[in-house]
DNA sequence: ACCATCCTGAGTGATTTACTAAAGATTGAT
DNA sequence: ATCAATCTTTAGTAAATCACTCAGGATGGT
């Protein structure tokens, strides 16, 4: 179970607006994909995708660019996780019948924690972690 | 992030023999390959990558077959994960020197969470839920 | 009109997935 | 010794996915 990079790039975006959100001022796609290492051309893709899932909004024109459309506190991971790849984990043997039960429900459960974990983390929480040098999250 | 169908072939495959470990007889590719559902040329190969990491060993010739090295609750699922694909969850970013070390952190704790429940499960526990209606599981 | 920006869709090389197939090795029974 | 049943190993492959790249179009401010 892999964690595609498309996928990261979304959260980096997003994480990026959520440290600008207060200024009140758009982010080019240019800006931002030098200020993450994301391919330009990729990035533009990945939000067109955040767009289309209703976190960020964009202008176009001179002096356009993208912004989130609500605080980060009310974006979490798991949100942004399910717009791109679909689910936080995907594990298709859930659905298939030889799949014995008991295998079923260790499945589940591990899909479930990854989950809530990715629910319970918003970007907001991003922000403040990266302000106070990053100790919040240690495991 | 997705669970590789050969993965959950696998854990069948180690389940199967996990029911059948105490009659102490070896197992045919071709019964556990229709016992399960998994296409039989499929099963051979990751029977190979399961008995060179440990957990079974075979048998050839006439009344050949294959069955577990040790009891079936000194095997977990993270073993089984690991042994197939690697990681139970690989997070490819978390190398990346671009991804900002927040972010980092909310992709570590799931990864850890994922892997403490892998790993927190053994195939005696799977016998022992499928044995009792499968209730033990449920979250 | 012009230019900076976003928008859209097509294309692509590399890799992975989920198999299929075939020839060879080993063992037990006769 | 021969045969049949089993595992072993290697190669091949069609389809999907990934991580981009590119070209041309639409839009809005000056």
């Amino acid at each position: 179970m892999k964690l595609s990079i498309k996928t990261d790039y979304a959260c980096r975006a997003i994480a990026w607006m959520a440290q600008h959100y207060d200024e009140d001022q758009t982010v080019h796609v240019q800006a931002l994909a030098a200020a993450q290492g994301i391919p330009e051309n990729y990035l533009v893709q990945i939000l067109t995708v955040l767009r289309s899932a209703g976190f960020v909004k964009s202008k176009r024109g001179k002096d356009g660019g993208y912004c989130l459309t609500r605080p980060p506190g009310k974006i979490c991971f798991g949100d942004v996780v399910r717009a791109v790849q679909g689910h936080v984990l995907d594990i298709p043997s859930l659905g298939d019948p030889n799949c014995p039960e008991g295998m079923k429900a260790v499945w589940r459960k591990i899909k479930h924690s990854a989950e809530q974990i990715a629910d319970s983390v918003t970007f907001e929480d991003l922000v403040s972690a990266s302000e106070q040098g990053g100790g919040m999250f240690y495991i």
